[in-house]
DNA sequence: CGGTCGATGTATCGGGACGATACATCGGGA
DNA sequence: TCCCGATGTATCGTCCCGATACATCGACCG
């Protein structure tokens, strides 16, 4: 059950307007945070998924043409397909959004999407998917600094600021969390169905 | 050519001393960062792609020998797998850790192992390593900060809290990089073969 | 003495992600 | 006109990961 967070993502963009890949893909990359963008090999495979699901529709109809094995050299147009999300994607989409266990905030990059998303959460759900992904971090934080107590005598300078650093990211994103959280409760974002985004298509 | 991160690193530590799979997965979790920990899904695998190119051999040559019930089974050494370094794969660590271009930091990952075995690497091409890495971060930080700046107007505001919280923590990289830098401007580190490991096992 | 529990330990499988690559169209500037 | 860079779809090989299975061992407990 691993690639639910590309699924997840693809669906948010498509609920907000139907796409093309490309699109998608520039799309993908400013919600997944900046970094990280997503390649067509990891793109296409998971709209033929979602495709085969019955979450999302295509135009173009029938582009698979039997052609025969000594086939004329195949310049055929190979045209710009649109993905439309379809009554169970949206259906689909709204399970997942109104999640706010620890598979909403257990896996960072599944947490991610949520908060991209956020706009279609109900506000309280908001809440325990943060207050939920600050405990799983502190832990994690936890974990971290007793190994790099455990381990500061063994290791050379350079490991050492390794761990250093990376308990330090660790540590802000906690201080960040707890910001959103604080920003959160004192005033909570428009509930779902209340308002599109601002400045709007 | 994607997978040389964990060859590397495996490498490193064989190259400190033989050790089995086990013991090879806690210490890779120490050496990748502390987060991230490999599993064994990928560990086997990349020993077996290692043993196959002759960079490391094993102990027990004939696990598969039918035992007869009368031969007094060893205990304890049943099952157990030591990995050793080969002279081929020292050589190949020692083409590795001389590494001094983009493929040695252009990955973040690949870096962060450079970094790990730094004590085996040479002042000169450590020091490069290191500002190589921060003109690679640094660009990083500019593309973000000015997707950040296309989109503002464009994003909700967790979308903009997510970029917000990334960018800043690549600038933070930078800065730790250039602490890093200072440090090693001011003192390098004991060079290749000047200093085995500090406490020992 | 037996039981079982957690740490140690080896190994594989299915499915997803990614980098590389190929193919294709189109607007615009040299 | 011709090529270039942006737009666009698609696949392949290889790797990685989570889940799972299996096995041995020391220790603590009844």
């Amino acid at each position: 059950m691993g690639g639910e967070v590309l699924e997840f993502a693809i669906l948010g963009l498509l609920q907000q307007s139907p796409m093309h890949g490309y699109e998608l893909r520039k799309r993908l990359a400013e919600v997944l945070g900046g970094l990280r963008s997503i390649s067509y090999g990891s793109l296409y495979p998971a709209l033929k998924r979602l495709h085969a699901a019955g979450l999302v529709t295509t135009d173009e109809p029938d582009r698979r043409a039997p052609l025969p094995a000594d086939a004329p050299p195949l310049t055929g147009r190979r045209g710009k397909v649109v993905y439309t999300i379809t009554a169970e994607g949206k259906e689909r989409f709204a399970e997942l959004v109104s999640q706010a266990g620890p598979e909403a905030y257990d896996d960072g990059r599944l947490f991610g999407v949520h908060l991209a998303f956020f706009r279609h959460t109900a506000a309280d759900v908001r809440l325990r998917i943060l207050e939920g992904r600050r405990r799983t971090v502190e832990r994690q934080r936890d974990g971290l600094r007793s190994s790099l107590a455990r381990t500061r005598e063994r290791l050379d300078r350079y490991t050492l600021e390794l761990q250093r650093h990376g308990l330090d990211s660790v540590d802000r994103e906690v201080r960040w969390l707890s910001e959103l959280i604080d920003s959160e409760r004192r005033q909570p974002g428009p509930g779902p169905g209340e308002r599109p985004p601002p400045g709007g298509e």
